[in-house]
DNA sequence: TTGAAAGCGCTAACAG
DNA sequence: CTGTTAGCGCTTTCAA
């Protein structure tokens, strides 16, 4: 008996393949596996079985195209390397774990012309919603949002206009906040250290808004210090060295965001600075490893898994309509976390 | 003239339109937007005209059902938030930038069922490859797997039988060798630090190679502390202290992560203990962390870039045809890291 | 170089 | 409770 041998399937089994094994037809087993409709528990038995034991997977790109019903939902991040993003990402998950909605990932690096292309490439897939980190978009990019139809959260950012709806915080106001501390704290000699990132807006409204308020306070930034790229611990350390040899007359460093600010306090703890008595620090995000740290570092902590959260239950509502309005605006409000690297006053 | 005004399309646009746009036909569109078989360059500009000028996105649902060709690689992690994956990302990210190709991302959080269903919700999008970390699976998904006929590639482990191709480094290796360094450099009470994580296998096996290796050398694990959860960089803090404390002859201090690792120098240092001459410490990883500490920990690095890119270009070469070979193996070494917390020897 | 016809595998809508 | 009939929007195949 050679003919006994048995070829597994090299094409993919359809419906239809199990609606034969189970003798039910198609619409019946479709019902039985999307759990829809009525059907008789002895019809479900039969069908479940048969397409176990064939090791059916249902074909969702038919099943999509059929019912134009996607249930993905594209997220748009510009970096994956940082602590920051994956951390909305968590909070994305969290609440998308109880729908049936799935995240997909697009990382854009922080280019434009990259976000455009990956913005097409997940538009083409029709997703149920479309969560992308700031405001501030190509005409292309926004053109294709606003044109889709489907409901877009833009993240992390409140300073502007949405497309549609927008969860996040101020980072002028972040900085403003940041700026008084640090005054109120009595400094008076700040310098800023920071990422090279011109396309970096919400850092870059940080910076802003910090001047703004000591500006208001008489006060200005003393000296500034630029990296990009490398072990953001170590870029915090040795621009920490420069900008202290340069201007040694500084007694506080505001850090973008807190990986080089802990560099930036190692180096001081190394070098025997007394901080915050001399120097103060502060950075930015509120990361969990700042919890680690010999002393703990002032930061702001920008609600990012709190942020994911929204954004994804705004989609989620949107998505099996227990939400009908469109353009939320939900802001957040960044907590100031003194730690012991600023003076108290 | 009020009929000018003109509403917005909320029905996504189809090849159709397009077609009528342009006066080509739909078979025509859908050449020039693919660039594929001969148009001319007059007809082509038409439709190209014509689309930007609609704002087409072609629905890529219905692409893939004709041509059941889906440019998704799915890409199946246990987690998102240590430095690990991210840079695993980051390798096939910049492999398959240059190929038609887009990896979406799922996200297992160590658990076995979750594993199984993300990988069957990819599964069932058709995508042309599966990069999954680990060897380990249960029963139903390596069946799933299996049957799919999808290209699979397990990465990070080469220590057991992939389903078909494997990319990874030998964590049994990895620990043996780490072992030896340690003996060789004249350190003799070893303590052990790790994560709580029965399902962490790679772990588990550098911790089997570490042992093994030890013993050897007739020397055995002195002590060992575990934790869950958390600030990893703390966490290192708090079990090294505690694991001192309890065994005060310990000479060496071998780490799971890099993290908790971290956290274990900085306790030593903070604490006055000579490093590496009374107490030695090692980690693993290879984070780029490590750089911008007080002293560089040893480490071993686990190619974590270069495994992602040797992954996605298995992926990439097997959907292009330019691979037909399957169950490739590729073993990377892993390099050890000797740091500043080592005796030399 | 272009077009027409026939599905891809599934589900909506309706009928029994 | 179950089945039948039409497509979903695109690409394949074949013909012009």
């Amino acid at each position: 008996m050679t003919d006994d041998i048995k070829i597994p399937p090299r094409r993919p089994l359809t419906l239809k393949d199990v609606s034969e094994a189970s003798g039910v037809s198609e619409m019946t087993v479709s019902r039985v596996l999307r759990n829809r409709g009525d059907v008789s528990d002895a019809t479900r038995e039969k069908v479940l079985a048969a397409a176990k034991s064939l090791g059916y997977v249902p074909n969702k790109i038919a099943g999509a195209l059929a019912s134009s019903r996607v249930n993905l939902v594209a997220v748009i991040i510009p970096s994956l390397s940082n602590m920051v993003f994956p951390e909305v990402m968590t909070g994305i998950s969290e609440v998308l774990d109880d729908t049936p909605l799935q995240p997909v990932v697009g990382v854009t690096n922080y280019l434009p012309e990259k976000e455009e292309e990956v913005l097409f490439e997940m538009l083409s897939w029709r997703p149920s919603g479309v969560i992308i980190a700031g405001l501030e978009h190509s005409d292309a990019s926004r053109a294709m949002l606003h044109a889709s139809g489907i409901p877009v959260v833009e993240i992390m950012d409140v300073d502007g206009e949405p497309i549609d709806a927008m969860v996040g915080i101020s980072h002028r106001r972040a900085g403003r906040e940041m700026a008084r501390a640090i005054c109120k704290a009595g400094y008076e000699n700040i310098g800023f250290l920071g990422t090279k990132m011109p396309l970096d807006h919400r850092a870059r409204k940080r910076f802003e808004g910090f001047t703004e308020a000591l500006a208001k306070e008489g006060v200005e930034v003393m000296d500034q210090e630029f990296y990009s790229g490398g072990s953001a611990l170590k870029k915090g350390r040795e621009m920490t060295q420069t900008i202290l040899e340069r201007s040694p007359d500084l007694d506080f460093l505001y850090y973008s965001n807190d990986m080089i600010g802990a560099g930036g306090l190692l180096y001081c703890l190394d070098a025997g600075i007394d901080v915050p008595g001399r120097i103060g620090l502060a950075g930015f995000n509120g990361v969990e490893l700042l919890d680690g740290l010999p002393r703990k570092l002032a930061t702001m902590d920008a609600g990012r898994r709190e942020i994911g959260r929204e954004a994804a239950r705004i989609i989620a509502g949107r998505s099996d309509g227990s939400i009908t309005e469109t353009g939320q605006r939900v802001e957040l409000t960044p907590k100031l976390q003194p730690g012991e690297t600023l003076r108290r006053w």
